[in-house]
DNA sequence: TATAGTAATAGTAATTATTACTATTTAGTA
DNA sequence: TACTAAATAGTAATAATTACTATTACTATA
């Protein structure tokens, strides 16, 4: 596996952030490092990290966000803020009976829970 | 509520269908019976018949897809040939308990199960 | 029935996220 | 050090969706 310096920094700062990032975001973030990188080499390395399973992806309406954390874990989903926020030790919510039911292969369980986060939960709005 | 003809048939045509249809394909519908519709018109209607719960959306990477089921329910998503299928009846999946620990209200819950369905079951592959 | 006012439409242009293309550069290896 | 495949920068293209605008179609009321 080649790893050019660009790689590395993208993948270091996806590694290194909870919050879910755009592809737009990551570029911002990785020009202040190297100012003349493309938008395509971010895409492409964003591609790629993700089909080697260093990074996954979360779709979330138009755009694509990326996640560092690779272990199965899910993710609420603020209304208000549009924060995702991950939560985790929720794998076996999925059971296996009702998977059999419809003769399914399971190999990715995607949930989002759709919400106010506590930054709203406040009495006087 | 204004309802126009050209709504009454989008409204329709995804009330009339389990596919789980993309704008495009509900586009090219509504022109067997309105030839001259607008793709305009088909996104701003898809969009208000969301809005006042006729219809909802399901978010599959880049495209929007519309289903006129509003009942919760959630989806496994093929992998190899891209259904969706619906399974019902799944609602207590999310324990209110795990929700209070996050401090979360939860409105809306998004599950998608990746995998392969029934029709890739097969021993010669 | 005529009319005013609002909402919806068709058609087109703009926007946005992502991918494709290509000449050039780079990294890893013989 | 030289070779070669892979990666890059920069730009153009694509695709889904939204915005814009002049025109048309309802609806209620005088």
């Amino acid at each position: 596996m080649r790893f050019s310096f660009q790689r590395k920094v993208i993948r270091d700062i996806v590694k290194s952030t909870k919050t879910h990032p755009s592809a737009d975001w990551i570029f911002n973030r990785v020009k202040t490092i190297i100012p003349n990188i493309s938008l395509g080499t971010v895409y492409r390395n964003l591609k790629y990290l993700e089909e080697v399973g260093e990074i996954s992806t979360i779709s979330d309406g138009q755009v694509k966000r990326y996640d560092g954390n690779t272990k199965g874990h899910h993710h609420l989903k603020c209304k208000k803020c549009g924060d995702l926020i991950d939560i985790n030790n929720y794998n076996n919510i999925v059971s296996k009976n009702i998977m059999d039911k419809y003769n399914f292969k399971v190999e990715e369980v995607n949930l989002t829970i759709l919400g106010e986060c506590q930054k709203h939960n406040k009495t006087n709005e």
